[in-house]
DNA sequence: CATCATACCTAGAGACAATAGGTAATGAAT
DNA sequence: ATTCATTACCTATTGTCTCTAGGTATGATG
């Protein structure tokens, strides 16, 4: 029975992609390069990240898609579906708490 | 070669344990209490994740041990080196780098 | 005397991400 | 013409961690 998400982190690949397409369709080539430009080249997910969790994303309807040849290059379009946005939602809320939690730790000084 | 910390998250128990050990020595199975106990039961991990970690990171130099029987049981006490200090301020500074992309990028509003 | 708490430990599985490929078309450069 | 870079898709394998599930042993409690 799989965890979903290990205990917290992890899931980060998942989390970006839906976060950018919640603003707009895009197909994965581009997601790769709006992830990186998003975050001023300070993260970057191959293809051979960003394919995979397309893949997944679509496979638990998360995600639909929609095929459109451009330029004699075939693109697969992503959009989130209401259950990709709940799967967001989630995914978001259960970041926050673990950061939050880890930074009150990090931060606190100990007794004696 | 290996990437010590993918390329973001992951390393929290690593982390954790470094954290807690800055401030005072301690044993493993009294750490596992600790982390639960900082994190008020929202984090939990247990012994076989703790314990790789601690021999991991004496293996690297980060922590140095000392061993005491307190009542017939055996105990092994870490704390932190100077290299598991600066570990850890880079462990930290990794994060909070990677988290804070991450929140940009899911708090901003892209165009149009 | 059995059970629980303390205290140590490792092996194996499972979940990701990361690397390293491979296909194919277009367009620019030589 | 042909080579190379870019666009655009894809998967299989590896690697790194976390996690589960055990196992040992002592001391305290009922």
């Amino acid at each position: 029975m799989p965890t979903t998400t290990s205990q917290f982190l992890n899931g980060v690949p998942e989390l970006l992609v839906l976060r950018l397409l919640r603003d707009r369709e895009m197909y994965g080539y581009e997601l790769v390069e709006a992830i990186r430009a998003a975050s001023n080249d300070k993260l970057t997910f191959a293809e051979g990240v960003i394919y995979p969790v397309l893949h997944a994303l679509e496979r638990d309807g998360a995600l639909s898609t929609r095929r459109q040849t451009v330029n004699g290059r075939s693109r697969v379009y992503y959009s989130v579906t209401p259950t990709g946005k709940d799967r967001f939602d989630a995914l978001l809320a259960h970041w926050q708490r673990v950061h939050s939690t880890i930074a009150t730790i990090v931060e606190t000084p100990r007794h004696a």
